[in-house]
DNA sequence: ACTGTAACGGAGGCAACCCTCCGCTTCAAC
DNA sequence: GTTGAAGCGGAGGGTTGCCTCCGTTACAGT
């Protein structure tokens, strides 16, 4: 068993069935909810999702024994992968490498509409894509600090949040996202007085 | 019957019923109403706003004969305060006239859950709420850019979607949502290199 | 190929919610 | 005070979604 530098990363691994039939309608399930989360937020219809991935909705609760579970295993795939992107970004100047992290993130994430939901959610899977989270893109945000380019007065927390809300708001299109996170990056860049 | 000074003053007031105990229903129907979507989002259960309210569900329907009839005379409620709240800062400073508004429309907007849904609805009454959002707050940001204090490479609407980004999402307090804003509006300010 | 077991699917019971309908109540105009 | 109309409440029928349960199916080890 190889180290997993994130503790999501195992979590993720550690659900998909043996069985062939099942691993790929594990597969199936976790694309469908994805996807009907991403339409109709935490709340979409389990029957739905089940539907849309072609399976009975027994399998869904086999997988799945909650909704929770299943919205945990849709969020932590996709938290995974971010840390992934952490990593690629990594060897980029420190302001450019935390904003293209960040711009990743908003474009990236799937699940908007579910996110905010989860930024309070208290339970070992969300603690354990937190803690990921931390791991991942803190470093990169303490290096644009150290490099006199982020301003110290806040933490990564607020950064995260501030970042997610721009994130689950509905704007006209994807220019009219970007502009606005561009603008709320730019306060948190340190004034070049 | 006086000029009201935003369109949608006028679709607040004519609503309310006349007679006197249809008129307390009405009041109290809004007012549980206000509750429960700050509580629950637009979604929330009509049979328990009616419970809330202390009415039987009929006279919910009665009043409002759709959930988006009701919905829009909460949402235009706010709507109209906030349009108070514009003309009572605009003798301040221009930055401060503008970031006051902004912050009172974070703190006070109850709807918080349901207002990113609002943004993209285009029915009459929303695009009247969004109109006297623009001639109340409009000139407020207009002043601040012409006083060189706010950057001229973004509009109000973007402006209003980003504040209504961060009222929507969940912070650990107050004052976390307090320190977002204020970063995000410095990357509204003017840089004054 | 055989076979035990893991996985499958969807019928069905339950709960929540939506909205209509209508007999009863309350107001206010005279 | 009378009275007609406006307003009231909630029972009830329909829909949708949740979740369990169990007879059937498909895999994988021998």
């Amino acid at each position: 068993m190889t180290a997993q530098p994130f503790p999501v990363s195992e979590i993720v691994a550690a659900q998909r069935p043996h069985r062939k039939d099942a691993a790929r309608n594990y597969d199936a399930l976790i694309a469908a909810a994805r996807e009907a989360f991403a339409e109709n937020g935490a709340e979409a219809s389990l029957e739905d999702i089940a539907r849309r991935a072609g399976v009975g909705i027994g399998t869904l609760y086999r997988n799945f024994p909650t909704r929770r579970h299943l919205f945990e295993s849709v969020y932590a795939g996709e938290v995974n992968d971010l840390c992934r992107v952490a990593e690629e970004v990594a060897d980029r100047e420190p302001w450019e490498a935390l904003t293209s992290w960040l711009r990743r993130f908003v474009d990236y994430t799937v699940t908007k509409r579910a996110i905010r939901e989860a930024m309070d959610d208290e339970s070992d899977i969300f603690l354990a894509c937190r803690e990921s989270m931390y791991q991942a893109g803190g470093p990169l945000f303490e290096r644009a600090q150290k490099a006199g380019e982020a301003r110290t007065d806040m933490g990564f927390d607020d950064l995260v949040r501030m970042v997610a809300g721009i994130t689950a708001t509905n704007f006209l299109d994807d220019a009219q996202r970007d502009l606005v996170l561009t603008v709320a990056l730019d306060g948190v860049r340190t004034r070049t007085v």
